[in-house]
DNA sequence: ATAAACAAAAATATCGACATTTTTAATTTT
DNA sequence: AAAATTAAAAATGTCGATATTTTTGTTTAT
């Protein structure tokens, strides 16, 4: 009983080796709703839908079921499935709330961390900094790309932290973060140097510099937060 | 723009006035599993599940799946649903996220709370008072109510926190907690004198004593925990 | 003009039946 | 005896059809 780290038993869905229709509804699904392509607060009838992801009722209904466990989609009774809505208290409330997890879980992570969590990291890091260092094309499909290992550098940072709890939990609020900010982006395509920030996360964490590593986190949170925030305050298609 | 408490939009499922059976599924799975008549780690068949909960395949589906939102099932594709399990490293896990979460919520609470959150406070802390002062029937039906009531009590304190996500994971981790101890008093039935510590709970909270009040919190939450823990360590029914 | 009552339309919720996959058990092979 | 193979059983995953409820639009009354 020396070690209690919390580390097995993920919550949530568990894909398996062969895919399952739920699963592909869901896939897309969440897809959908984090890129825009189905609006924030959106009624999500499943008649209607059931035709557009090829699946039967029952199915899409139980994808929907599923997707309410991050969040995405909320669930009432007698009056189907709506897309999360948003909000400008909700895109704060969701930074405020990721910098207390992320900065936690950072932070136990390099206290936690051993080689091979190293490793893992200095391989995200590299991945990330390989398309980053690419400035050249903006609205190229490189976009996906950086979405992908950005969020798995943010996971490969948190992945020693021993909280099961708080890794999930930071894991659903990076997920609505990255909503706000694909969805205040679709008109214009900005970009201030996010690798800096990077940088300097991945610094401190290597040199387990947990002080330095929370305050460069929360800054990088906080000036993504500003950025967010400014846009989907002035989208008049957000309201 | 003042005010960006983010109060509205509850995540998760909503119930309606009219119940569905989905819901009534759903309500009777959670409080089986909270119950231990569903065990940790249990296989959830459906074809078994369905005939006990008189519902059709499809309907007990939906509700295992949103129970997912509630990390108290979890679906693994072509592998069904299981109960969430347990463990040690969970239960501590558990109360130290808890103590994070519930501290800040309550905390914040304390600050923004106004008269009707008082008034809701004062309420609810003397619903549970009536309950815990009657130390005679242990193992009595008032169980039931003072779990209500306890759960009502917490609630209450952190109803105020303009955060809705901490009190969203607060209140998924209060459920766990829960659970827990209500695994590993099956057989015994213990009884620390928790109105002390309530008291206290309430006392600061009422004083605006947010310091006090992170104390006598976390000390409530710890106790807990050291008991439960306890409780499940030795009980070989929960191995 | 506003509100209430009602009918038609749409959408949700639900079930039973069936295809596919996984698990279990028995059999064969090394 | 242990491992691999295969067959039977069980369970998951899926769809289409239908009952129930909510929403929408129209008519009627205040």
């Amino acid at each position: 009983m020396d070690d209690l780290a919390n580390t097995e038993m993920p919550i949530g869905v568990i894909a398996s080796a062969t895919s399952t229709r739920v699963l592909e509804a869901l896939t897309q699904l969440r897809e959908d709703i984090i890129s825009g392509v189905l609006l924030p607060g959106e009624k999500l009838r499943v008649q209607h839908l059931k035709s557009k992801y090829g699946v039967g009722a029952a199915t899409l209904r139980e994808a929907l079921s599923l997707l309410v466990s991050e969040s995405l989609v909320t669930a009432t009774s007698q009056r189907g499935f709506n897309v999360a809505a948003i909000s400008l208290q909700d895109l704060k409330d969701i930074s405020e709330t990721r910098i207390m997890l992320e900065v936690q879980a950072a932070v136990e992570s390099v206290k936690n961390g051993d080689e091979d969590w190293e490793v893992q990291l200095i391989g995200a890091y590299h991945r990330l900094t390989k398309v980053e260092e690419q400035t050249d094309d903006i609205a190229s499909d490189q976009t996906v790309l950086w979405e992908q290992r950005n969020i798995e550098f943010h996971e490969a940072l948190v992945a020693a932290c021993p909280s099961r709890w708080i890794r999930q939990f930071r894991s659903i609020l990076h997920t609505h973060s990255e909503r706000y900010r694909r969805l205040s982006l679709q008109t214009v395509g900005v970009s201030r140097n996010v690798h800096k920030e990077h940088q300097q996360i991945f610094d401190s964490a290597m040199a387990r510099d947990t002080d330095q590593l929370a305050k460069v986190l929360t800054n990088h949170i906080e000036k993504t937060f500003e950025v967010v925030f400014k846009l989907v305050k002035d989208n008049p298609a957000l309201a």
